[in-house]
DNA sequence: TTTTTTAGATACCGATCGGTATCTTTGTGT
DNA sequence: ACACAAAGATACCGATCGGTATCTAAAAAA
């Protein structure tokens, strides 16, 4: 990897650990060159500006997390397992973080939908994804008949992720898991009574 | 009221509003003082420092919250109805706010959690109270016959929280209220699921 | 009415913010 | 080996931050 990419990366990873954790228009520019040890120099090259920072960053964090998320449905064959598979990938986010301060969609979905309407944007972005997924696999679960048909889809697929994120929110106040926990149990009855058992 | 006492409220006003919509730490006692047409002396008079700006202005946040919840609850004269009370309050918050900004507790939670532990406290405090009602409702419901008693009824207060609250970050980031309609649906049907008819 | 305390406005402080201009270093192509 | 462009460090800018000291006006106490 080029030298460039290289101090590119080491920002990402740094912006995006202390936006995900302080929060994005809380974390200064000092901050970033502290915990990296590189400059402003070095930030304005890559980003031009602290927004551009910002978005990048989110745009990095949004990768990162759907990567993980895809990699736990594609493991699972039926849909239902692609679900509980998914389940167990947000209750591990409290236990075992894959990075810190949370969910990032959460995070930014707080952060920017009064004030900052290009970080907003890009989180609603984010959340199309991650219906959009979840609802793929329904829709493929029912047409191979592992889930019943009279589901509807789009608002299982709300309850899914208003539910996750809810629970995320309660689990890292709290500093525990029991209520993520209490969550996918409650998801996961729900998929038992629309799971077709071969 | 003593002419302290109505600066004293059109400050919390203000500040309420600001901290709720912007952020905390991202509002400036700048922002506070033009919008209350009041000066910093008068802030640091009454609350001694944006800390301590900050902590009231939360727990009246938090008051006003409540005291809109337990209006909504009183009403209402079984569990069932208390909470389907419940769920319409939290339903007209996107479509008509009590306040700017969303749900204050959601806020300042996912703000907190990471780095702020003083607000964070008063969070855990606020969600507390609210998951302590929710008990309340559902174990008197019980008692009075108007609940089937096998509910595990700490289990469903985290279910009815969670879903919410990420149900209004859904809806407000998108900006309609489409997906708190839909998680309040789901968990209205909970509800029919455990109601005991006369 | 006079005194004395309180409420609140104003002016100022050092620190830090995001941003820019400039300089040095590194790496690449010839 | 040389020239040149890209990467990144350093120094500096005006604006704004939270906080404090001081002053004035209002209200309560005498």
């Amino acid at each position: 990897m080029r030298q460039p990419d290289i101090t590119r990366q080491k920002i990402l990873k740094q912006s995006g650990q202390l936006f995900n954790t302080r929060g994005y228009k809380a974390t200064s520019l000092r901050d970033i060159t502290t915990a990296s040890g590189l400059t402003k120099g070095a930030i304005y090259k890559h980003f031009g500006s602290k927004d551009g920072l910002e978005e990048e960053t989110l745009l990095h964090l949004s990768r990162q997390m759907f990567d993980l998320v895809r990699g736990r449905i594609k493991e699972q064959k039926t849909a239902g397992a692609k679900l509980r598979g998914l389940f167990r990938f947000f209750e591990t986010y409290i236990s075992k973080p894959p990075f810190q301060g949370g969910c990032p969609l959460l995070n930014v979905a707080i952060e920017s939908d009064d004030a900052h309407p290009r970080l907003r944007q890009q989180a609603v972005m984010a959340l199309d994804v991650l219906y959009g997924s979840i609802c793929t696999i329904l829709n493929n679960g029912i047409k191979h008949g592992q889930l019943k048909s009279g589901i509807d889809v789009g608002h299982l697929s709300t309850v899914v992720i208003a539910s996750l994120e809810g629970a995320i929110m309660m689990s890292k106040l709290r500093g525990n898991d029991s209520d993520i926990k209490r969550v996918v149990r409650h998801l996961e009855e729900i998929i038992d009574g629309i799971e077709i058992m071969k």
